[in-house]
DNA sequence: TGTAAACATGCAAATATCTCGATATGTCGT
DNA sequence: ACGACATATCGAGATATTTGCATGTTTACA
């Protein structure tokens, strides 16, 4: 239901709206969910831990040991990058995994790419 | 004072962060606050409707039309996109311009783009 | 069936955020 | 100096976020 969700592999490359045309209100208030589900320490450095993580995936058991928070804090953090459309969850056997969206990531980067490039 | 203000020009252009090496605590401490501030609708539409403005800067009075919000709440808003690294703040007579720091939008792009590439 | 392990969820407290109205600050023309 | 205009800051109320503890749920294994 994100902007994640809206444009997840036909990323506009080039020109992307926050260079190009203003957003409109609805467009900003999908992306910006997204964003700020980026825009906490813990959650951007779970994000990186995952997307560094051999295989592109990561065991909560092992990305909890990477903090010095509770486990439910822990996955609270990873349900919020999973609502996002940042996360994609699966469960093997006890273990849950996490993996980066990187098409998610790419979208983000060029949305914001067109200002900086 | 922000990450942007650390690597402002010299943007890791590929294999950043976020997909290379996991982020440190104090990386993501740094981070964290700028991505922060885009996360917000508001914000995220302000700095749209900068980086699009004729010749990349806005005027603080031109922006408060756009929104149904009083002008302190906008004021408000775009000190803390200021404050991010992402906005510069030119005062011309009694108006005040906005321009996007497109090396500051650059840097986070490439930040999140090593995963999406 | 029973127990243990891996994650998730509910609840509650501390803190942060967003918003407004009121007011302060700075600039220009008269 | 004064009044008008453009922004910024202050103070406060409503709402949201982060976190831990306690508890629920699912899976595996004896």
């Amino acid at each position: 239901m994100s902007f994640l969700d809206v444009a997840p592999t036909a990323a506009p490359v080039c020109c992307s709206p926050v260079s190009g045309k203003p957003l409109s209100h609805d467009e900003a208030e999908k992306i910006a969910p997204v964003l700020k589900a980026l825009g906490e320490p813990v959650r951007l450095r779970l994000m990186s831990l995952i997307a560094a993580h051999a295989g592109g995936e990561a065991c909560v058991c092992d990305l909890n040991e990477s903090f010095d928070l509770s486990q439910p804090t822990i996955s609270r953090h990873l349900k919020i990058l999973h609502d996002a459309g940042l996360l994609e969850r699966e469960k093997r056997g006890v273990w849950v995994y996490y993996r980066a969206r990187t098409e998610a990531l790419g979208s983000l980067a060029a949305l914001l790419k067109g200002a900086g490039a």
